[in-house]
DNA sequence: TTACTTTACGGAACATTGTTCCGGTTAACA
DNA sequence: TGTTAACCGGAACAATGTTCCGTAAAGTAA
C-alpha cells in the first residue's frame, strides 16, 4: 500500500529517485484539481498537461485511473473509517452513532464530483478504488450495524456491503438535479432498518 | 413520438420510404440483440454491422445513443406504466398496489443490462430516455404515493421523481456482483416510507 | 569530479469509439 | 419511364485510452 510522504518506495522495497517522487506529487495535485472541475473522469491527458509532465509518467505511477482516485481521497476515506467507532463513542446509542456515520458517509460522496459515480461504474473500471473503498469501510459499517442490532434498535441480518453499495448508489448523479436529494432517501433507508 | 408500426412517419408528417423503415426495424432488432449481450453502451459500429447497415443510417435514424434505447424498451416502459393503475384497482390496499407496481419498475431496470446505469448516467448523455421515462412513470408513481397517503398507509411529502430516480440508483450494478441484491434496499426504502 | 548503471521521463504511435459529411443510389410519384 | 427528393454506405475526422522506446537524469563508486 503506496504512502504519500517521503517513505514512499514504489512498491519495489527500494527508495524512489527524487525526480520520481516529485512526479508524484505533481500528479496528485493536478489530479485532485482536475477532479473538481471535470469529475474523476476527466481525460487523463488533462492530468499530465496540468502536471506538466508527459503520458508515460501518469501510467507508470498510476496504472489504472482508479489507482490514482484512491491516492487523491485516501485522507478523506481514511478519515471516515475512523470516525466510525469514535461515533460509537460519543452517541448516546448505536443507531444515532450509525446514523450520524451514515450521514458523513454520503457527504464524501456528495461532495466529490463524479465519486459514487465511479464506485460502482458498469464491468470492473475501478476495481481498485472499489476494492480500497470496501477494506476501509465495510468494517466500519458492520460494526455499527451490528452494536445497532445488538442493541435492539435495528432489525438484524442488513448486510454492510449491501448498504454501503446502496447508499453509494443513491448518491449517483446529485449534482445535475437540484430535485434530487439523496439525503432524503438514505433517511427513508434507515428508518426501514428500524426495529417496528 | 416515433411508432414502430407502418404508421410511423419519421417525425416530418410524411410517410416514411420503405427502405428508410426497413432499416429501421433492422437497426431495433439489432439493437435489442446486442444490447443483451453487452449492455446499452455497446459500440455504436457493432450494431450497425449487426444489421447490416452503414453508420450514417443508424444516425440519422437514431442521432443519439438514448433515442435508440427509448426505441427498443418503449414496449417494456409502456407495460410498467398501464400496470400503475391496474394494480391500484386489483390490490386490497394502495400501499400493496405501491409495492408490487415498485417490484415491476425495479424488474425492468435489473431485467436489461445496463439501462439502469444508463438513466442516471453523468452530465446529460441520455438526456430523452431519462425525460421518456419520466414523462411516462413519473405520474404513475404519483398516483401511487398519493393513494397510499390519503389511505394513511404511508406519510406523505415523498417526492415522486425522488422515489423514482432513488430505485433506479439502487438497481445500477446489481449483475456484476451476487452480493448486492437491490431488491432488499427497495424493500427497507419502502418499509421507510410507512406510517408509524 | 567523472564514468557507469539504473531508473524514470516524454511524447510519438497505435487502438478504439463517437460523429460528421458527401457522392452515389433508390424509392416514390407524376 | 423520367425526375426528384430522400436515403444509404462508409470514408474521414476527432477525442481519448494505452503502449513503447530512445533519451535524459539520478544515483553510485572509483
Amino acid at each position: 500500500m503506496p504512502t504519500t510522504d517521503g517513505s514512499d518506495t514504489g512498491g519495489t522495497g527500494r527508495r524512489m529517485r527524487a525526480d520520481a517522487r516529485r512526479n508524484q506529487e505533481k500528479l496528485l495535485a493536478a489530479a485532485a484539481e482536475v477532479f473538481v472541475g471535470s469529475g474523476v473522469d476527466a481525460p487523463i491527458r488533462r492530468i499530465a498537461a496540468r502536471a506538466g509532465v508527459g503520458m508515460g509518467t501518469i501510467y507508470r505511477h498510476f496504472p489504472t485511473r482508479a489507482d490514482l482516485v484512491v491516492a487523491v481521497f485516501r485522507h478523506q476515506i481514511e478519515e471516515c473509517a475512523e470516525a466510525g467507532p469514535r461515533f460509537l463513542a460519543e452517541e448516546g446509542s448505536p443507531f444515532a452513532a450509525l446514523r450520524r456515520w451514515v450521514g458523513l458517509f454520503a457527504d464524501l460522496l456528495v461532495t466529490k464530483h463524479g465519486l459514487a459515480h465511479a464506485l460502482q461504474s458498469d464491468s470492473s473500471r475501478f476495481a481498485p478504488l472499489h476494492a480500497y473503498f470496501l477494506d476501509r469501510l465495510q468494517p466500519v459499517a458492520a460494526r455499527l450495524l451490528d452494536a445497532a442490532a445488538e442493541a435492539g434498535e435495528i432489525r438484524p441480518g442488513t448486510h454492510p456491503y449491501e448498504l454501503l453499495r446502496g447508499i453509494g448508489n443513491l448518491c449517483i448523479g446529485h449534482d445535475d438535479d437540484p430535485r434530487y436529494d439523496p439525503r432524503r432517501l438514505i433517511a427513508l433507508l434507515l428508518q426501514g432498518l428500524r426495529r417496528p
